[in-house]
DNA sequence: GCGTCGTATTCGCTTATGCGAATATGATTC
DNA sequence: GAATCATATTCGCATAAGCGAATACGACGC
């Protein structure tokens, strides 16, 4: 990444990583806080902001903060082929199972009538009307 | 990339450089001898070649000798969700501005009647019949 | 065989990337 | 204000990627 003009090969970059690509998957349509995608990953939280950092960076991803907690959505690339592309990875993550098992993990957690202590007073992630 | 187990992530890191960019989109439907690639792109022959051996790597090329000369053409990836992918990166490349100069290069330059010296007896590029 | 041509690989080097550990920030609660 | 919670950033290090220069390989021509 590093540059700042926007172009392909930065969203390659970006997508050029396992995590990334599992936390695209995870956040999908909705809009996901940070501490499920680390509860769900079962990865260090650094980790996990930094990942999302590179991904801000790559605007592939936009942030909204709500009190303490940080709220994650995907949002389009300004290119419009990079646009393109983006569609077609989610696309292909969706049907992935690796990265199916992911998503019904959080499936599980977020809509359990009880959650993880360490989640006990999150906000749940919200579908985001398209 | 380094790992042999295909996945995902090892088609972004191959996309995400401008050089195998401006490879695979030169290469486009035909079959494209080295000599003309370094030409275009004017970039030195052990570069291109190393790029070429990241894309062979990746699955999306695969090369023929002929002689002494070596040809490239595109290949699908193995995974079908990459190949996908692949065939959207094209599609995207080819509409890009940037990237459209490329081929018109490559067109002038082989298509000419006259080729440059340093590739006077090079076979030129044909067209795959899809 | 020897030289040459087209291409591939190796060798140092520099820079970028990813990681855990520690620390900083920003918002909340008391 | 102090303590705490959720998240972000910094630091030091290990590994990977990209580069030019030099070299190796493989096929051809003599």
């Amino acid at each position: 990444m590093a540059k700042n003009k926007y172009n392909l090969e930065n969203l390659f970059s970006a997508l050029a990583d396992r995590t990334r690509l599992r936390l695209i998957n995870l956040i999908g349509d909705s809009e996901v806080c940070v501490c499920f995608l680390v509860e769900i990953l079962k990865t260090s939280q650094p980790k996990i902001s930094r990942h999302l950092a590179y991904l801000r960076r790559a605007r592939v991803v936009t942030a909204r903060r709500e009190g303490k907690w940080m709220h994650y959505r995907l949002t389009e690339p300004p290119d419009e082929h990079a646009a393109r592309i983006f569609r077609e990875v989610r696309t292909s993550l969706s049907e992935h199972p690796e990265f199916e098992r992911d998503r019904e993990k959080l499936e599980r957690v977020c809509c359990a009538t009880q959650l993880p202590i360490q989640l006990r007073r999150a906000p749940r992630p919200v579908g985001i009307a398209a």
